[in-house]
Parts: structure tokens; C-alpha cells; sequence
DNA sequence: CATGAATGAGGTTTCATTCAT
DNA sequence: TATGAATGAAACCTCATTCAT
């Protein structure tokens, strides 16, 4: 697999007959399975070829290279995180903080847990591509998402969103990681999501204000006070 | 690079002269420079053997193949950063639990930033080894070592300590990652540790209870109400 | 490409309608534009489709294969010129050595130059195909319309007229292609015909017997005297 | 075989044990042999390394590409012809035109005919190879030899030396060429070195003027009368 | 007739590892 | 012990050609 730089990784031609279509697709899905199967050291284009039910050349027809494939794969799977994310946090725009930590967290681990094979297999994936740029993308667009849900919250707003954004979504990550990757006492697996949520939750109301307009029941206590 | 399994991942020879022991250094500096200049993808044992001013049968003198040579490297950063964090963390046993977060935020990012570039070289590393046995032995120290701090923290205690661990230790892992591998705001990079401490202190104070025994500042003023 | 023996090199179908013929010309058309733009190592037979307009399939039904195509290309190119130099020739048979010369020379220069590209792009081909057998045919060809010319000559005669006649052709040939292939001096280029001309001229008159018939100037003052 | 832009071309390394000189030359003599025996289609790195008795990754040791090896072998025989030429033009220096043009044409034939099939092989590999930079290289220098020479010559002198050292260079190539090529009579074959003779004093006697200073027959005769 | 998806032999090249010197 | 030449399995990728639709 050549140097990354100066190699096309998009897919090479958009198949116009149904039946290239159920090529193509044959060959994502086999690149998956080799990949949860048996690593991405042992994923060679022969074997996802085989696997595929066709050719190496056929593969070639539509991947110019076995980067190309890994990064397909790697980025559906970065996509549909980022979506299911974007549903979530769409949907809790203009509630409470609470509301919105439980939503995320809740979609983001079982996005997660759903594809956990692949998801482990697509760290590998990740940094033995040069995938910089798709990874980047991917995480401003989730920090984009989750500031904007941020900034409608009822009852706090935050002096620098930015940073709560990130400190936010890398928070996520990092417990969510060391599950997938195996590293975590069952016990902890199964509270995961009251664990992150926690976690979360934690951080923001620590950095956040309350809001003026709307009063939380604090602010009410103080007032009297 | 031959499959993991059934591969010896020990150096071949503990050396008994000093010439030697340099060559050994020599070889393992080498494969870190490389790893840092070229990355993961051009690490070849010619080039490591070149660079230590070495040649090739030397270098599989001392290492019996590129896995044992990536090991050793992977595990002294990751045993670094272990004790690091164990010097940290024993210095603030029996304090309050915000000294201790404090301290060992402090000497995690201190350690990590100090070591990025190594460190964010041996992210990759450690996914394409298959390094999940040292790993988690690495991560089964840190939390032993967190956890017994904890233990013993004068202000708090926790019902479930082996969580409260993971959690503490992962989020950790989670921001400084992504600082490492530039996909962080530079706002954010600078500020890290408090950021970081803000995350890990919102949490713990979240799950912990107030210790009977050792009466917290807030304690005293509930008392006193 | 397979072997050039046992390959059928022959156009496979002579077209019967006007649609294939422009199919034909099409292809073939591409196969020199792609040639000339890529060279010979980046032709490929999708390549020349596409230029072509049309499918390879298609491609296919009219050259057997891929030799065929360049086959055809290299012949009409041959051919070409060997027209061209048939022209000139029989326009001055029965004329004195030195306007033959003239004549033919200017005819050789003008036409490999107003086609110089497809000149050099066509050296490779001859090359990389087995083609003797064509370009012996055509040089064959070519001898025989120069040495009935040289037959004609007013002036002379030759004792050995397929040597002269082969000196003759190939004369022409070594400064042309050095030009073609550009390895001559700017100045050259531009006085090449005078230059090509002198070559074949003071090669041929020194080779060439008074003729007794027709007596020269020459034969002249020597019978005077 | 990739593209040429970009390419080293140049052998890989220099090699310091005796036993590698053997085998570097070993895969030289061995490409040389398949090229001449399988012609250059045929020609690939595996064969080449099986006829050279060596594996493949030793060949690759010596010759980074398959490129630099067609390369060292063409190189080879142009310096080997270039330096033939040299011995004989310079070992004619200070004499009359005539016996210039015999001593050099005489070597030139010689050479090319003692390697005729390696020259035959090397006129395909010469424009497969981009090897244009090579080529106008050893050209250069060749006319920078026959310049050096004719500028000595006793009896005249060019006005335009360089026109006349690129028609004498080139028209020596002409049938020179064919008759490697296979597409001379045979008849010509045998007296081509006094047939070549004829066609470059021819022009170069046509092109030059008398020499002042030393006085040639004729111009004796000429002031006798 | 036309299409273009599929084929797969075959080519080039890399690099971890061995072993004679 | 040190060396570095030699090894060769194995990876990636191309492209002429076929054939079902």
C-alpha cells in the first residue's frame, strides 16, 4: 500500500448497471468482514476479493486502492455515528442540560455498542490510514452538532462554547474507547451510559452559567436568599 | 511482520557487556527517531539498523523481530507515563480528593505533552501490534495505582472505587488524545489541565460520598446548620 | 499483450455499413490521438475506446486485438509514405540523377515532417511490435519505386543498383529520425532537405558510371579532349 | 514498469563484498542474455534474476527498478561504441578527410556489427526506456569527437562544422541500422563498411572547402595549370 | 451489433529474516 | 559477535480480453 499522499481514496467509478452496483456492495461488505474477521494486518485485496465472490480485478474496477477501501468503510461507519448523533441532538434542542447529556450520550453509546466490532476495527483502521482529514471532518461537524444543541440549552449557556464542545465530545470518547477496546471491568460496560452521562454532565454544569432569562431552581434559592 | 501469536516479543538478550547494552540503546533510540520522523508506515529494520549506526544481523541479535523492537518502544513510554503517575499519585495520598485530581491531572498532561510526538507515534503502534496484553496490564497498574489514592482520600470515599477509577483514568485519556492528534481548538491546548481537572473533579464529586470519619469542609457547615 | 505469433494482426471485419466504417475510423483515429498525447506505454485498449467514443466491446469486434490496432496505425503510416515517395518518383523518371534526388528527398522530408509526431510516436511502435515483417515489406516497396527511378536516370547508370538503391533509402532515414527524435542542432533542422540531399547526392554520383547514351557534360569535354 | 519521470535509474548500490560485484554482474549479463534471447516484451525482473541464478530480492538490491536495469545495460553498450570511436578519431587527428572518414566509419561498423544482436535488442529498449537524456548525451558527445577530429582534418575545412558532423554521425546510422535490423540485402551487408565509406566522404567532400595552408594534389594541379 | 462488467494471469516491488563469512 | 548479501513469500495493481445481457 503506497504512501498516502497523492493517492485517490475515493471510489473509482459510480456503477451504472444494477448488477455493479451489488459488486460494489459485495466488496464494502466483505472489506468489513475481513476486517472484524481477521485484522487489518491480514486484510490483503485477494482476500476481500475472495471473500466479495469476485475478482481482484473487479475490486480494482471500483477502489483504485486498497486505501480506498479501508477509507469507505471507515467512513460510513465515522458518518453513521455523526448522524445518529445529529438525530439525537437535534431532537433535545431547547430543553434543560440534563436532557440534552442523557440524549447524546445515550445515542452516542448505543451507536457505538451496535457496530462495537467494527468500531474497534476501525481505530486500527483510522490511524494506519492517513485519515487526518476524514477524521477532522468528522469531528467538526459532531462539535458543530453538539454546539449548536448547546447553545439552545434552557437553563445554562457557557462563556466559551468551544471548549466545553470539545471537552464534551473527546469526554465520550475516551471511556467509550477503552470499553470497545476491552480495557474496562464488566461492571462498568453495563452502567456505561449513567457512567458518561455523569461524566458529562459533571464538566458542564461545572463551566456553565445559568441563564438569565430562565430561571433554574438555584438561581430562584438564591434570588431569595 | 509475521502474525502476533507464537512470535517471542522479549528482547532476545539481556547483555552483559557494555558494548552491548550501548548497541541495545542504540538500536531502541533508532527505532523511536524513526518512528517519529517517518512514521509507523516506513519503519523498516533496515532503517532502524542504519540509523543506530548498526547493522541488520545486530539488530536481530538483540531483538528477535520488528514486533519485539515496537514493543519495547511502546512499552517504556507507556510505562513512563505508569510511573509518573504513581510518583503523583502517592505524594498526595490522604489529601482531599480536588488535591489529588489536581496532581494527577497535572502529571499526566505533563508527561503526555512533554512526550506528544512520541506519544501520538505510538498510538499507532500500539493498534498495529497486537499490544492488547501489555496494554492492559499497563492500564490495570494506573488504575491500581489510582485507585489505591483514591482509597485513601480524606474528604470522600466511593461505593463503587473500581468504576469511579475507570471512569477517572479514561477521561483522562479521552481530551488528551485528541490534543495529541490535532484535532483540538489550540484555545484548548492551552488550557488543558484545568479543562481536564474540571472534567475528572465534575465527575468524582458526582459519584463520591462524604467520608464520616473525616469531616469535610462542607460537613461542618451542614453540622453547623 | 500476448505473443505476436500465431496473432491474427488483421482488421477482423471488413465493415459493410457506412456506421461501422465511422466506428473503425473512429478507433482508429483514437488510437493515434492517444498515442501521440500518452506515448505507447499509456496506451491501453479502454483508453483508445473511450477516446474513440465507443465501448470496448465494440473495440474489440473490428481489431482482433490491441497489436492489430497499432498494427493498422503503423501501416497506413508506412504506407503513406511510401505514396508519397512513389508520387515523387514517377514524376521524375527519365530525368538526371540530380533532380531525382531532389525530388525524392524533398518528397521524404515534407511528408515525414509534416507528420513528425506521429513519426516518432510510430518509431516505438515498430519497435514494441514484432513488425519486421511489414516494415521489410514496405522498405522492399520503397526500394523497388527508387531503384526503377535510378533505372531512368538521364545522366548515369549503376553496376550495383540494388546497393546504391538501398545506400540511397537509408541515407535519407539516419538524419531524418535524429531530427525526429530531436538530437540535431536547430540549424540542421531547417536545412535539412539541402543536407539530405547533399548526403545522397555525393554518395550516389560518386557510385554512378557516366551513362553512354546519353552523354553529359562530363562525357562531353572528356570526348573533346 | 512505472513511469520514468521520478525515477531513479541509477543502480542502487555500490557493492562492497567481491561476492556481490559477482552478482551484480551476474544480473546485468543475465538481462542482457534475456533480452537478446527473449526480446524485451519477455523480459522480466523474475526471469532476469532466475537466468542471473539470483533471487529476486537481490536483483532489487542492485537495480531499484526494472527501469535501471535496461538502463545500465544500454548505457553500457552507447559508452562502449562512444569509446570506440574516440580511439579511432582521435588516433586520425592532423590526417587527410578520406582517411578520417575510413578510420571511423571502419570502427563504428566494427563495433556495432561485433555487438549486432545486443545492438538490435538495445534499439527497442532505447525508446521503451525514456531514455531521451541518455541518448542526446552520448550523441553529444560522439559529435563532440568527430567535431574535434574534423576540425583537424589536413586538406580542408568546414564552414559549418557542426551541420557537418551531425550528417556524418547520422548518415553512418542510417544503414548501419537497417542492415542490424535485418533489412539489407546481403550483399550490402559485406561491403557496408566501404558502402558507408562512400556515403559520408561523398557529402562531406561536397560540404568542405580546400584547406589554404596545406595544399592537397589537386591543388597542385590546379596551380600546374 | 453494442455494451461494459468481470476476469485473472502476470508483472513489479518490498521487507522481515537468515546465515555464511 | 558483527556483518550484510541473499532470500522469497507475499503484497499491490494493471490491462488485454471475454461474454452475458
Amino acid at each position: 500500500m503506497a504512501d498516502t499522499n497523492d493517492i485517490t481514496l475515493k471510489p473509482r467509478r459510480a456503477p451504472r448497471q444494477a448488477r455493479s452496483q451489488a459488486t460494489v456492495d459485495a466488496i464494502f461488505d466483505a472489506t468489513v468482514q475481513v476486517l472484524l474477521a481477521d485484522g487489518l494486518q491480514k486484510l490483503t485485496t485477494i482476500r476481500v476479493a475472495e471473500r466479495a465472490g469476485a475478482s481482484i480485478g473487479t475490486l480494482y474496477q471500483y477502489y483504485p486502492n486498497k486505501q480506498s477501501l479501508l477509507f469507505a468503510v471507515l467512513e460510513r461507519h465515522l458518518v453513521r455515528i455523526g448522524d445518529t448523533l445529529e438525530q439525537a441532538a437535534t431532537a433535545v434542542h431547547h430543553t434543560p442540560l440534563d436532557v440534552m447529556v442523557c440524549a447524546v450520550v445515550d445515542a452516542f453509546v448505543k451507536a457505538k455498542t451496535a457496530h462495537m466490532e467494527e468500531s474497534r476495527a476501525l481505530y486500527t483502521v483510522a490511524d494506519a490510514l492517513d485519515s487526518q482529514q476524514l477524521v477532522q471532518r468528522v469531528r467538526a461537524r459532531n462539535r458543530a452538532i453538539l454546539s449548536a444543541m448547546l447553545a439552545t440549552a434552557t437553563d445554562v449557556q457557557f462563556d466559551d462554547l468551544a471548549t466545553a464542545t470539545f471537552m464534551f465530545s473527546t469526554a465520550m470518547i475516551g471511556p467509550m474507547r477503552a470499553v470497545i477496546e476491552g480495557n474496562a471491568p464488566s461492571k462498568v460496560t453495563r452502567s456505561l451510559r449513567k457512567q458518561i452521562g455523569a461524566l458529562c454532565l459533571g464538566y458542564l454544569e461545572r463551566e456553565a452559567q445559568p441563564r438569565a432569562s430562565a430561571r433554574s431552581r438555584t438561581d430562584k434559592i438564591k434570588t431569595a436568599a
